[in-house]
DNA sequence: TGCTAAACGGAGACGGTCTCCGTATCGTGG
DNA sequence: CCACGATACGGAGACCGTCTCCGTTTAGCA
């Protein structure tokens, strides 16, 4: 890659990451192109489909992702509390801009999403927090995690979507995680 | 109302709920009005907005809430069983078209939505199934019906977006039900 | 330093939204 | 029955975002 096309490509990714905070998902392209100060074409050179430059963004997420696995599983306390604090970092994850939840949670299951990566780590973080509480006996059976994904997921978007605070967002949450342990 | 522009309102109406079936909530109201045999002027005086448009689709959308609502009421059988056939009537309800779910959990809560009556209708009719059962004891203290609502919505939200069928929903809505049931 | 492959970037086609205003139609009062 | 004013129609076109094509520029090697 030449050292130009480099100092471009970063240049937009950087631009985009806070466009995309800013404003959203659906943000114009046209102007996080002249933002970064060049031309759509070499944006759209970069980055063929919007989700390309999602995928771009979220390269760094990767490692936040895993950080916050850590700290889910190192939680000391009962199944269903470990569950709720992993949950509310699963939502924080996701919530990466407006639109992001709807996004990301969409992706998962469709093999050919451009984030298919980024999804498969979010979702063996998850099966990772999910299994081991399983493997405890914690969890109702038939729990699949994908399920938990999605789940988890819909209360992300319609909290995305609609405004919500931490604060409103917990009890559904805790509604959730109440019916996944076993009673 | 002169009798032309009632013929064309009444027409719009009846291909806008048809593409909205096909094409999702996101389709061309140009198209809309080109189908409906009108410039994009009269589409446009009728319904300023895509969600006066919406609106006017719901209209008879409200009977068959109440409708589902009797079913639900009617249902015999334990408190558990009845949220769960609830929720699947709640999500057949509001997946009126691609973008359905989203759009009308979103527009719960937010006072100035052009839709907000037609949600009242919902949020009343979920109000009733969940208020009876609070009444007989059967629920967690501190389930607020708005977020029933949400987390219902949360659920159907993602099924659209990941085109989920009933079988993939189900479990979910036996999740949020053994959540919300005392134990 | 000269050359070529690589990259740039902007003009413009396209499609959707929405408005303005000249034209056509309804339906009423004479 | 018909003329006229109020009402409604509808299409041309401005505007904006997406995305492409291709003439121009530049990096970096030999």
């Amino acid at each position: 890659m030449r050292a130009d096309a480099k100092r471009n490509y970063d240049r937009i990714v950087e631009v985009a990451r806070e466009v995309f905070r800013e404003q959203g998902y659906d943000a114009s392209l046209d102007e996080i192109a002249k933002r970064a100060g060049v031309g759509p074409g070499t944006l759209y050179r970069h980055f063929p489909t919007r989700d390309a430059l999602l995928d771009a963004i979220m390269q760094s997420w990767v490692q936040r992702v895993g950080e916050a696995t850590e700290k889910a599983l190192a939680h000391e306390g009962s199944a269903r509390d470990l569950l709720v604090a992993w949950f509310e970092e699963y939502v924080r994850l996701i919530s990466v801009h407006k639109g992001g939840p709807a996004k990301i949670t969409s992706a998962m299951g469709d093999p050919d999403s451009p984030i298919r990566t980024k999804c498969q780590v979010l979702t063996d973080a998850n099966a990772k927090v999910v299994e081991r509480l399983r493997d405890e006996g914690a969890l109702k059976d038939g729990v699949e995690t994908l399920q938990v994904c999605r789940l988890i997921g819909g209360v992300a978007t319609v909290a995305d979507q609609s405004d919500l605070d931490e604060t409103a967002v917990r009890p559904m949450l805790e509604v959730v995680a109440d019916g996944l342990v076993s009673s």
